[in-house]
DNA sequence: CCCTTAACGCAAAGAATTTGCTTTTATTCG
DNA sequence: CGAATAAAAGCAAATTCTTTGCGTTAAGGG
């Protein structure tokens, strides 16, 4: 969609009162999505409530569109309570179901939509995926057991059908869809080959 | 976003004038984004080439992306010449390639991002997956054997590790991902259970 | 502690969007 | 096959959003 500011430059300036410019406009965003919804959420709005002026949101956001893109990418980060067992056949339908109680949710389904609407697919990372693949990557780890699969074919297993049901249905999700699809790969990865 | 004028309705008036005002339009975005690109590609540029007042393109659709969507959405539908030769293990993964071409390129991935950008997820009908579900069905179909899964079971295990890589990341995608899961798919579904 | 300059504030200019009203013209019905 | 009806388009004024130039504030580095 457009260039945010890049954070990481020489010179930049991070901290003090880009931060505190930065946390009231996002602040803002979060309390007038629930007062107003999204629709009819502008920029001017925000910037009155965060106490700020407009063309300062302009400038670091482009548009209201990327604002709330970034402010639902703060909200991707799941710090899930993982205890692993270390048993795969338990950890990782444990981990699915509890995944798509988070993301099947409205705010989860919500904030889905928001982080897509302001990636126009030339940024290097991808928000929601790389917000999964640590989670992944540990209960893979956390199983004594060898593992024989890559973290990419439980995210094509089980995470795929998942977000892609969410991001293109409006039908409520089966509870155990992702629960099921977890179990289905574990078997299918242990038996046999 | 919002609600588009429903098209079946008592009293509107799908022929004539507005049958062409919206071929304009559609037709106008469509050389604009070849020549100006997304961004930067305003409501009242559109209306000038497609030789209409501002106020009627907001009317009908509200804002831009919604205009955008709902072109993207009419190249959606691929006619895709599909002879089935009857041998779902051929059939299969011959349409998951030719998909994942049609799909993975420039103009597919463009599409796709434009359709969502406008979906809002309270809409019934969801155009990307219901535009693929009639090409596998057909497949099922022309297959002398009795299939043991559901349209939807193909969809989770080729269409959705696709799409959620398209949607979600910028990467080029392996030539025979979505070949490669439909093999997969028919050997699980064929020996075995 | 001072210097440099990123980031903000302000206000004017410019562009997009909304809105009330009029006109055109599909569609329906006699 | 004409009216009659009302959906959709045109027009223009009013409103609101967005951009931009320039002065001011205050991080971060020497």
């Amino acid at each position: 969609m457009s260039e945010l500011r890049d954070p990481i430059r020489s010179g930049a300036r991070p901290g003090g009162r880009s931060l505190r410019v930065q946390e009231a406009v996002h602040a803002a965003v979060t309390a007038l999505i629930e007062e107003v919804g999204r629709e009819g959420l502008t920029v001017p709005q925000v910037a009155a409530r965060a106490g700020v002026t407009p063309s300062t949101i302009y400038r670091r956001w482009n548009d209201m569109t990327t604002l709330i893109s970034d402010v639902a990418q703060r909200n991707l980060r799941v710090d899930c309570p993982l205890k692993p067992s270390g048993r795969l056949s338990e950890d990782l339908p444990a981990w699915a179901e509890m995944y798509q109680e988070e993301m099947d949710s409205t705010p989860g389904r919500a904030m889905i939509r928001d982080v897509l609407r302001g990636w126009d697919g030339t940024q290097k990372a991808c928000p929601l995926l790389d917000a999964v693949r640590p989670s992944i990557a540990l209960i893979c780890e956390a199983s004594g057991e060898p593992v024989t699969f890559d973290v990419e074919a439980v995210i094509d297993a089980v995470v795929a059908p998942l977000v892609t049901r969410i991001v293109f249905t409006d039908a409520p999700l089966p509870a155990t869809l992702a629960r099921d699809a977890a179990v289905a790969f574990v078997a299918q990865h242990s038996s046999g080959k």
